[in-house]
DNA sequence: CCGGAAATGAAAGTGACTCGCATATTCGGA
DNA sequence: TCCGAATATGCGAGTCACTTTCATTTCCGG
């Protein structure tokens, strides 16, 4: 990764830091795009390119691309729902809890924010296409019909998991809340 | 209800018709909300008020409301993936199928296209908190914790459904795709 | 038939987002 | 170390979804 990267990615935490700060303080629709570019010192135009939509700059998450990796590790060594739940285990418990205290502010503030849940969903529906995918890929032929359902199940499951973490605190380690996301998730036949 | 209402709907049936087929034609991002209007002979404020996002001029479904009621007629009654399953083919499934050639359109450009199939994500969001807290006092206590997971799994479904039919052209009926969705769902602990 | 309530039309405004272009910065290779 | 190519940034103008306000029209109950 060369300068250009690296200046690109302290451009955005930079921005996402003062986003975040301005939203809590005033609203998110009270605060306009633009200014954040002036406090930051850069253009508008820039913020765009870098994040694509104001949402973004709460919702963007630098290593949110790590999770297909631990993903494609995983998948069609053992049953979808086990290698998504520990695929996600892997690449978010740890990391989630590092910097414990912006993650569970950030969920906070997304979880508070109609506007922003509502583009966080939005966003999970983009990455289900590509989870049913990979799953469909994993299933024997005759299971192959329930990818879509496995896929959607799963990430319900993580938003669900990053839910109670959040809303308790960090209280409970957020990789108890994806296991037992999951696990309700195959009990569902006993629920009926 | 008086002619107000009746006014109302008919003029957004009409609205919509006319942006479903203007839509079609030439791209959903290529046709101008106050275009439509002026071909409806009414003003661009009026469709915003009618249905508050141009998204919605192709989401919007009139019976939507009945849902609920069905729902409220089951859950209690019975377990609450079986109660909702049952609800959605009650309250959807003939309707349907009744102009299965509209709605199959109508689903077929949402499901092709990504803003209108973000939007409906966004809806279903929208309806979960709601399923969420009926499922939830539907459930023995012990059992609560898994409201969250079992509103959405059910919703989850219903998407699959509409668009497992609509990408048969209808060759299955909803009422069967509908099922085998849930039942897909209880049998997730199986597949593991 | 009339007075009040609600829906509509018209018009101006807001701000997210896009696009094209000139400039500056970085990268790979000589 | 220097140079040309690739790429990122700043700037400015533009589009359009959506909001708000207010005057006018339409509908409802009495």
């Amino acid at each position: 990764m060369g300068m250009r990267e690296r200046n690109r990615r302290a451009a955005m935490r930079e921005t996402q830091r003062v986003a975040l700060r301005r939203f809590r303080e005033r609203g998110f629709d009270a605060v306009r795009v633009e200014e954040l570019a002036d406090e930051v010192g850069i253009a508008a135009s820039t913020i765009y390119r870098h994040f694509g939509t104001k949402e973004q700059l709460v919702l963007w998450d630098e290593h949110d691309g790590e999770i297909d990796a631990a993903l494609g590790r995983r998948l069609g060594r053992q049953p979808p729902l086990s290698a998504i739940c520990d695929a996600f285990v892997e690449s978010l418990a740890d990391r989630y809890e590092e910097d414990r205290d912006f993650q569970l502010d950030r969920l906070g503030y997304v979880f508070s924010t109609e506007q922003l849940h509502g583009a966080a969903v939005e966003g999970d529906y983009r990455a289900r296409d590509e989870l049913t995918a990979a799953v469909r890929a994993s299933l024997p032929r005759r299971q192959r019909d329930a990818a879509p359902i496995v896929a959607g199940a799963a990430l319900l499951a993580l938003e669900v998991a990053l839910d109670r973490w959040q809303s308790s605190g960090g209280a409970t380690p957020l990789a108890e809340c994806i296991v037992d996301a999951f696990s309700t998730l195959e009990r569902l036949g006993a629920i009926g």
